[in-house]
DNA sequence: GCGTATCCTGAACGCCTGTTCAATATGCGC
DNA sequence: GCGCATATTGAACAGGCGTTCAGGATACGC
């Protein structure tokens, strides 16, 4: 009956909610200040199921990051096949870097992310994938607009870095609330660039186009 | 005698031991990781000592943020200003960003300022005014170009922002070790981002011309 | 030389927090 | 229904670490 297949799942259905349980408490109070009593009483358990799930703290922590991983990208790479064009995805990523859907509020995260990989080898292994997927989307993008006629960088490969690299650094302007830094004005910044970059010729449709 | 002025300068000499024991430990293990015991055995001191000068860990933290903070900008606009004209000074700061000279291996105290900038106000204040007054040098030397005819950049402030940005998402791959960025590597893509951003003619000396 | 303020130490204290564990509940195969 | 494997709890444990403190050394004014 439903109440037996609610059941079984139970179990599963516990281990992930401490697992978003444990995001949600690393985004508000970072890797160094969270701990295993907050993440129970997050997710409403006992200190002692996320032991026994996670074996420990740092794994914990650990299973959240990929978790954070797979999150982040499933919902990218769904969204951004959903666009027309290069020029159009293009501006899709400038948008989602900037803040808009999936993203939001997880600068914070990737900044706490980077000093911690600093030091712990899966923090390292999950931003270097994370980055090395990013700038693999922004590399087929502009290979697209290039085939397309829509590009014509005078060096794609380094086009990619310089504009990934961008967006981190605006990113952490706009996570640590800089004056004057806002979405848009991130997207703004960073179009531009990609514009200065790519010789972008054709809008995007819903961007910067006069209104 | 001076014996005398040696131990009149002592207590003062043992403090700025201790700020540096801490720079040096924080480098090593991160903000998170510091614990009194590694500070005072780094400077051959006791834990009481750390206290009785700092107050408490948290204070030890914030002084080493202000030394950190001084040292490195004090440094930075002597050599600065040791430069000849726009060009040249623009590629120092390039440079300098890269890694070479006061900057080296500071990028990874960086990231961990950045996070920890996150939730605590001092760290958010070092941080803040590291990053102004660093932008305030760019934007001096652009206007200083755009005077003497090597820059012709369409909007200036908006250079600033994005040239300063790309600094720092570079960072975060030098820092990280990321396979492939290197200072070589660091400065040439800024460089060439800045010749796109300024429209510079006049090559830097000892700069990209060829061997 | 004496007293006092500053400097410094090392040990002790006590809290915080990750981890362990014994006990209990739950569901599932037989 | 019985028994076993899995899941879950809450309390107890233990170690680490920041902070306190009582005492001693050092320098300096008088």
């Amino acid at each position: 009956m439903a109440r037996a297949a609610l059941a079984a799942k139970a179990p599963e259905e516990r281990r992930e909610r401490i697992m978003l349980a444990t995001i949600a408490v690393v985004r508000e109070r970072g890797f160094a200040g969270t701990r295993v009593a907050d993440i129970a009483l997050e997710a409403g358990t006992s200190q002692g199921l996320v032991l026994y799930h996670f074996g420990s703290l740092a794994g914990a922590l650990a299973a959240c990051l990929t978790m954070l991983e797979d999150e982040f990208y499933e919902d990218f790479a769904h969204h951004l096949a959903a666009e027309d064009g290069p020029v159009e995805r293009l501006r899709f990523m400038a948008e989602l870097a900037a803040g808009r859907g999936a993203a939001v509020g997880n600068w914070g995260l990737w900044l706490e992310l980077w000093a911690r990989a600093l030091r712990d080898p899966d923090a390292r292994a999950v931003r270097e994938s994370q980055d090395r997927r990013w700038r693999a989307a922004l590399r087929r993008v502009i290979d697209e607009g290039v085939a397309a006629g829509s590009f014509s960088p005078s060096n794609s490969a380094k086009s990619v870095l310089r504009l990934a690299a961008l967006m981190d650094g605006l990113a952490v302007q706009l996570a640590l609330n800089e004056p004057g830094m806002t979405t848009r004005k991130f997207t703004e910044l960073w179009w531009e660039s990609a514009v200065l970059e790519l010789g972008i010729t054709e809008p995007a449709k819903g961007g910067k186009s006069p209104r």
